[in-house]
DNA sequence: TTCCAATTGTCACATTGACGACAGTTTGTA
DNA sequence: TACAAACTGTCGTCAATGTGACAATTGGAA
């Protein structure tokens, strides 16, 4: 992959694109590049963090399992996003395992430059606790979604936030969202039977066009109300 | 309140007790006491952060309201806990209203203090790294238990982690927590005639014995049991 | 082209849990 | 002691949703 290519994926992302030059230019200089094939495992759940990550293409998914084996999705991770910075900072292990969705890769920043970084310049700190605060948002964002929302609008929000990750990679000017009412339904821990009601009825409203696989966009802003808290 | 008394409760919480004498020093000294009524509201969802806080006596609420008025509860604030550091850091809006449940006392560090505190002394961001990195798992921990656990799982959990809260402060050295049923409900989105059949499962299993407008903990290890993920 | 795996569409059925209703109990206060 | 407010215990009803089943469709690989 070409630099010039990161260097256009990196900058699509708020908090990257917010770092000074030089930080940026540090971090940037000091990844490796790691490439993992569809379903590999980057880290599981209570493993010790080895680095702070970045994904250019592909998606990593974000989980936990129950007891029971069912899995627990809390995000897919989209490129542009770092990520892994929990563990690195407080010592404490991994909060989930995280699997390419598809073939994917990242940009590593090893634990040893990580927190080289963070203890040579002080300007970092206000930088990754920048990233923590909107960790914290995103997350709180999330339960508000669980608790105020029915599936209808959790769904509507979900694909309103993967349509607005594929407009943010640019590199696509597509409406189509790849992925599966299965995954979908995983997303919003719910059934793929449900999903597949809620679909057909936001198709009825002209929101949305079901493909094999996919799904179209046709009204983003009526996603965006339907998703409203 | 005394300096001792406000220094022994500062004590039981671990963040705080982990920081280096002359920062914690630095904190108690420059904080105000700061005390609010029964329902009394400290803050609400949106407005801008004039401080960062530490309950002394009595609870703080944090919840958000849905379009349809519905309260959602995101958690109570047990004495020990500092809260409100996301808004003060990067300069956004609350996430969640705060409201005083019952008469509660405060500290309460300026938002010029805090700014003040951070940038002089470089020693500060590390601990306040830790203290978002807390923020983060404990958020992480509510979405498992959510998405994992049966709503007699999630009541365990919650009853488990109020006696730790209680445990905690260690001024009282009794099994009994003064909680209505009522308010469960909310703490675990639920309804109120649901909670009851679930305590009332609990008490047959001597787990806990129902007292009016209080929860005895008989067996804390199998509530603990019961909430495992 | 043919076949297989992945995906979708749809149904009936069982379970969970929210909600309204109402009676009974406890506590604090006048 | 009497009363009101808060809290608890319990029912029946209803809507939402998980689940198994099975047929139909689609896309890719042999």
């Amino acid at each position: 992959m070409q630099s010039a290519e990161v260097n256009y994926i990196l900058k699509q992302n708020p908090w990257f694109a917010s770092l000074p030059e030089n930080l940026a230019k540090q971090l940037q200089q000091k990844c490796k590049i790691k490439h993992l094939n569809d379903k590999q495992i980057l880290h599981q759940k209570n493993d010790m963090a080895d680095g702070f990550y970045c994904v250019l293409t592909g998606l990593i998914r974000a989980s936990n399992f129950t007891l029971e084996g069912k899995e627990l999705v809390l995000t897919w991770i989209q490129p542009g996003n770092w990520f892994g910075e929990i563990s690195l900072i407080d010592g404490q292990p991994r909060t989930h395992d995280a699997h390419a969705e598809g073939a994917t890769t990242l940009l590593m920043c090893p634990k040893a430059v990580f927190d080289f970084l963070l203890s040579e310049d002080n300007q970092w700190q206000i930088h990754i606790m920048r990233l923590l605060c909107q960790r914290v948002r995103a997350t709180f964002s999330l339960i508000d979604e669980t608790g105020c929302l029915s599936l209808k609008g959790q769904l509507c929000k979900r694909l309103s936030l993967l349509h607005k990750g594929l407009e943010e990679q640019q590199h696509t000017m597509t409406n189509e969202l790849s992925i599966s009412q299965d995954a979908l339904a995983q997303l919003i821990h719910s059934s793929r039977q449900t999903v597949n009601k809620i679909l057909q009825s936001l198709q009825t409203e002209q929101v949305i066009k079901l493909r094999y696989g996919k799904i179209v966009i046709l009204n983003r802003l009526a996603l965006e109300k339907l998703s409203q808290i």
